[in-house]
Order: structure tokens, then sequence, then C-alpha cells
DNA sequence: TGCCACTATGTAATCGATTACATCAGAACT
DNA sequence: AGTTCTGATGTAATCGATTACATAGTGGCA
């Protein structure tokens, strides 16, 4: 443990050697009990200033930190929270992340990220972990509860902390959910490619238990009825937000002997897949098909051509996700649902229909970069 | 989970109402002492096959989880793993937490993710965070420890808990490194596009201070030497490694009068966003200039024309320096140095340079998406 | 002056697991 | 048969903070 010598002193009252700093020591040397040192920090006014004084003078000498595992196991609180969500991988997380992170961190509370991977032992562990009250709350982006599924079957796992829906909502769990609105999305982007005058647009779905896909495939008849154009079941094709089954979506549309004018796929990763095969296969985008996306990642910018897409304010996603919690955390009330904007974003993947407009197969760029 | 008989008893004898189920619980329902549970659970053969097998079947029906805080405080360990990183919202980490978290996972470890973000106070909090020993481990992708810069300046922070760096290797520092030979693969890079018939290849390279950016620099003029090329600085662009780096690298590119047939971006991403530009300001790729980029991100694969890059193994990075730091933490002994292997992806956007070949613009695509 | 209210502080119980040490039964060995 | 060893188990100390409760001191007010 220590190495006791004559001159021991490993530290004076500083940290450098050997074991570490306990509130015990800082109370001995601000002279005061442990029970001022902690009361000092947690409710500093419930002290008397010369003795905070000491003890905050005490605990910079000591560069003493509290015990955490002590700290939670007397107090139940852990400062944690947990964010589960489908796929790490997932480009479109990654900004969402951060937004979370920021907001947590400033509010004191750090996260732990479960990727569950579809695997239904790491959900089981995770619920575990959560019930077990590691934890102090959960952002999910994974459209469900633990012990359910997607569509509300099962009886929800108690886990007994505060929880909060992002993106996906999880329409059966009276928790506060974060999100856009996919389905006015989805209409505004269909309308906006019948109003180029496409007549024949194809839609790339989301996996289909997924929440998200059915608000945007609702948004997406409804954008059709709207502008007058008929729901034709032909033109849906099955997708799941990946660029692979993008490039599968392509590739079917590629062998079509009558194709739509546009497509609209909705995830980037998707239209970023399609117009890659669209275009080796000879294909001009938009000049033979439009191809538009939906989140507006990074790449969507510098895809070629430029995605025209819709905007998901990701970061204020999370942000918003985190403040909730934190405020639900600290027994803050919290509104049961934030609808957050979407911007379309106008590039150069869309354009009207080759058969009305005479100009020749060079797209017309708006834009180089980010015309928004 | 299950569809428990028809008298619902939730947990007949788990967690009668409200509270968590505690050791306790489980050694009464058992008729063992709490000592056998826990040495049920850590060391299972140091318990009688009969006491054993009732522990488990009690621990079963009370659903009982061990608390973690608890656990934690008498035994100094927190089963919690620190992830450090510069930016999380960079889809190049995005695989690589994966790899971490799933071996992680495996080895019944917690992931905390670090964002630093380039904010000091950020750092400082999770060098505090660790010291206060809120983790076993840290995995460190930052290039640098704790309260030290990247050229090994100033003090280390003492965290007394097992490092390991990963992807940008920490020279200085004696832990455990995991990486790719960035140099080698640079040259090789180099060397092909020399091969080709290039004779002046441009480089745009990472942040001035990066040890990758050092390594790869390093590899590219050898691999110029190795070829037969004389380096030429007016050849080496500034970058970041972000997509609006390789923007304005491609910007600077498109003025020049005299211009490079090939450029070897550091980065997939400025290399996507390199093409970009080139292709907007009416360049074609790879017939008036070849792009090659670095990292093998998936959207390699679907840019326009499909990028030639060196492949880094992101996942295997992660679960290498997983397993090497839970190696560590279990007190086994481990490599000081890992280098994986990389690999040359040939895809479109890079060819011999025109002047060499007579073919016509239209590039020989060699194939749809994943030619290896 | 005597009593109350209130503030500042200290004492010690508490959170729930791990684990050092003690105990005991039975096997093995002399 | 007596001694030692081994394996299985129980008892209780322990980790380090928080916090209920107790106590001392101070000022206000009748």
């Amino acid at each position: 443990m220590d190495e006791s010598g004559p001159s021991v002193r490993p530290e004076e009252d500083g940290a450098p050697s050997g074991r570490a700093v306990r509130i015990q020591d800082v109370a001995r040397l601000a002279d005061v009990s442990t029970a001022t040192v902690s009361r000092a920090l947690a409710s500093p006014e419930r002290v008397s200033p010369e003795a905070r004084a000491r003890v905050f003078e005490a605990i910079a000498r000591t560069g003493y930190v509290p015990n955490p595992a002590a700290r939670s196991l007397r107090s139940q609180k852990t400062y944690m929270v947990l964010v589960v969500l489908p796929d790490l991988s997932n480009t479109f997380f990654s900004k969402i992340l951060r937004g979370i992170e920021e907001r947590l961190f400033e509010a004191g509370y750090g996260m732990i990220i479960s990727d569950l991977d579809g695997s239904p032992e790491k959900e089981a562990h995770f619920a575990a972990f959560t019930a077990a009250g590691r934890v102090d709350g959960a952002i999910l982006l994974n459209g469900h509860l633990f012990g359910q599924s997607r569509d509300g079957e099962g009886t929800p796992a108690k886990t007994g902390i505060p929880l909060v829906a992002l993106c996906e909502a999880i329409p059966s769990a009276d928790i506060p959910q974060i999100e856009i609105d996919n389905r006015a999305a989805a209409n505004r982007m269909t309308q906006y490619l019948a109003s180029l005058g496409h007549r024949s647009i194809a839609y790339v779905s989301g996996p289909p238990n997924n929440i998200l896909e059915r608000e945007r495939f609702l948004g997406y008849q409804e954008g059709l009825k709207a502008s007058g154009l008929p729901f034709d079941p032909a033109l849906v094709i099955p997708g799941d937000y990946t660029i692979a089954s993008g490039v599968m979506a392509g590739q079917d549309l590629v062998t079509r002997s009558r194709r739509p004018t546009a497509v609209f796929c909705t995830s980037d990763e998707m239209a970023i897949g399609l117009t890659r095969t669209l275009l080796s296969a000879g294909l001009r985008v938009p000049g033979d098909i439009s191809v538009a996306g939906f989140d507006d990642i990074e790449f969507a910018a510098v895809a070629e051509p430029a995605l025209t897409t819709v905007r998901q304010p990701r970061r204020e996603l999370g942000q918003t996700a985190a403040s909730v919690l934190v405020d639900l955390l600290q027994g803050r009330p919290s509104p049961k649902r934030i609808l957050l904007e979407t911007e379309l974003v106008l590039r150069d993947s869309v354009a009207p229909p080759q058969n009305m407009e005479k100009a020749p197969a060079k797209s017309t760029r708006t834009s180089a970069i980010k015309p928004t």
C-alpha cells in the first residue's frame, strides 16, 4: 500500500504517489468533518464561508476527486447516461451522438454507448445493465423499449429511470419523443419532385417495421395524392437505409423497361448507392433519372451529382434529447414531444424530367458545393 | 421475454416490489451465504456443484444483477473503458468504435466515449475522470497522453491505469501501440501511381502535427524516390482530413496552370471533396487527373468515380486495441506494438495519365462496386 | 433572563458487494 | 488412530462517500 518511511509524506498534501485522496484526507487538512466536505461540494450554501474556503483550498491542494463508486453506492446516482443505438458504424448517428455528448458533458453526465447490432443478447445485457442502476437515464435511438418489439408487443422491461426516444419514436411508450416530422418532410419532397414535372416517382423504402419508414411512406403517398398522382406499388422498392440496399435498388431500376423519372430514397446512403449504380449502367443523373435522398449527411453535398435531400438537424436532435433527459433527471418537467424542423436542400441530383425539358443532357448545376 | 404461467407473480421471489434484488436476497433463496453467491459468480469452480446450481437458480428466479457501484467500490474495478477520440462525428472512427465495442462487450467491459473536440476543458475533465478511477483502462485515438502535447511535451498525467494507443501512435509513451504501417502504405500507393506513368503526383496532407501525417508524408517521399521521381514542395497541398479541406485543395488545383496528373489524398474524405471540385470545374477524373484516397471508408466504393484507396482494417484495429487492453487489464502480457495490414484497393478514380494512353476519355471501369 | 428557532457542524449508519480469515468436514497419509 | 491437508462455506471487515440525526452555538423576542 504505502511506503511508510521516516520522511514519508509521500504527498505533503498533493496526490503524486500511492493511494488516491479520500474525503477523509481533505477533511483532516481542512480541519472539518467529512460531512462538511461533502456538503461544501453538494450544497455550498449550507456551509459557512470560512469552512467552505478551507475545504476548497484543501481540495485544490490534494487534487481530491470524489470516488464515483462510493458516491453512487450511497446516493443511487451514477451520473451516467446510456445511449442505445442500432448501429454505431452508421454515419447518420455520429453527429447526433456528438450533439448528445456535448449537452451531457455540460450537465456533468457521462455517456455510455451501446451498439445493439441487432443482437438480442446485447440487448438483454444492456437491459440488465440499465435495470442494475448503472445509469441514471437513457436515450433510445433504436425505436423500441427493452423487452419490447418495435410494434409495442411484449412487456417493456421495468427500468425505473427516465428515458427519451430520439429520432425513432416509440409511440407505445409514455416518454418524451424527440424527432422530426418525417411524414411532412417526405410529403414535401414528393410534392417538390412532382412540381418539377415528374409523374412517375419511385420510392426506396426503409426496413418494413421501422416507424420512420412508415411515416415517410405515408408522407410519400400523401405527396403523390396532393400532386394528383396515382400511387403505384410497383414503384416502391424495398431498402434498409444502407448503401448496399441502395445499390440493389439501383440494379432493380436498371433492369426495368419502364423506368420512373425520379427516385426518392429515404436515406442518403441509399441515394448515393443507387446513383452510383445508375451511373455505372450508363444512365445519367439527373438527366435520365432524378434522385433525392433523406438526412443530408456530410457526403450528400460532395456526392456526384450533389444530392438533393432533406436536411435533418442531427446535432440539434442530439442536443435536444440530451437536454430533455437532463431535465427529467433533475426533476424538471419536460415536453412530451418535440418536433425539429427539416429543410429541403436542393442540389444537382434532381432536375425536371428530360421529356419535359428540351435542354441537353448536361445538367444545370446550380451550385458547386453548398447551395443553402 | 417469456410468458409466465397463469398465476402471474412476475417475480414470485424476486424483487418483491420497488427495490432492486440484492445479493442477500439471492443468498437467502439459495440457502447459502452472500460469500458463496459472490464466489459462484466470480469463480464457479470454487463452490460445490450443488450450491452453484442453487445459486444460479436463485439468480435466474430473482433476476439478480450485481450492483456495480458496490462491486466497484470494494474491488476497485469499474469494468469500464474510456475511449478518447478527437472527433466523434468523423466517419473514420465509427467502424473502429464498433470493433472496440464488440470486443469490450465480449470481455464484459462497458465503453465510455469522450469526444475531446479540441477542447482543453474536456480534456482536463476526462483526465480527472480517469484519475478518479472511474475507468479501468483507456484507448487513446487522439495521439497524445493527457496533459501532454502531441510532441510529447509536458508531463503526462498520472493515470495509474493501462492505456493503449490506437491509430495515432504516441511514440513518447511506453504503452502498446496498435496501428497500420502508414509509411509503407503511402509509399506503396505513391509507387503504384508512378508505375502507371504518373510523373507529377501531388500530395494532399493531413494536419501538420499529426503523426499519421508525418508517416504518410515520409512514405510519399520514399515512394517518389523509389520511382525515380523528384520531390516537389509545390505539389504538397495542405489539408486536415476533412471533406472541406479536400474541396479547398481541389480549388487550389483547379486554378493552377500546370496541374499534376495524379493526386494522392491522405484521407478518403479529402479525396471525395477534391474529386467533387475537379468535376464541378469540368475536369475529368481520372481522365485529366487521377485521385487516390486513404482509409477505404464505406463511401469510397460508391463515390463517382469509385475511389482507389488504401484500406485500413478499421474494425479489426478496434478489436485488436480492445483485446490488447483487456489483456492488460487482466494481467496478461501484451505486445508493445501491433501493425495491421493495409491493402491497396484499386477502383476507378485512378488511371494512367492521359498523354500516355491514347484511349478516349471514357474511363475503363474495372468494376461496379467492389473489385476486391 | 429564558425560551425558541435556526444555522453550522459533527457522529455514525448506510449503500451492496468482495474477500480475508475462521471454521468445519472429510480425505489422505503416516 | 492421529495428524495434516484440502475444499466448501460462513462471518464480518471493508471500500469511500452521503446523509439522518444529534448537538452546539447564536440571535431574536417576550
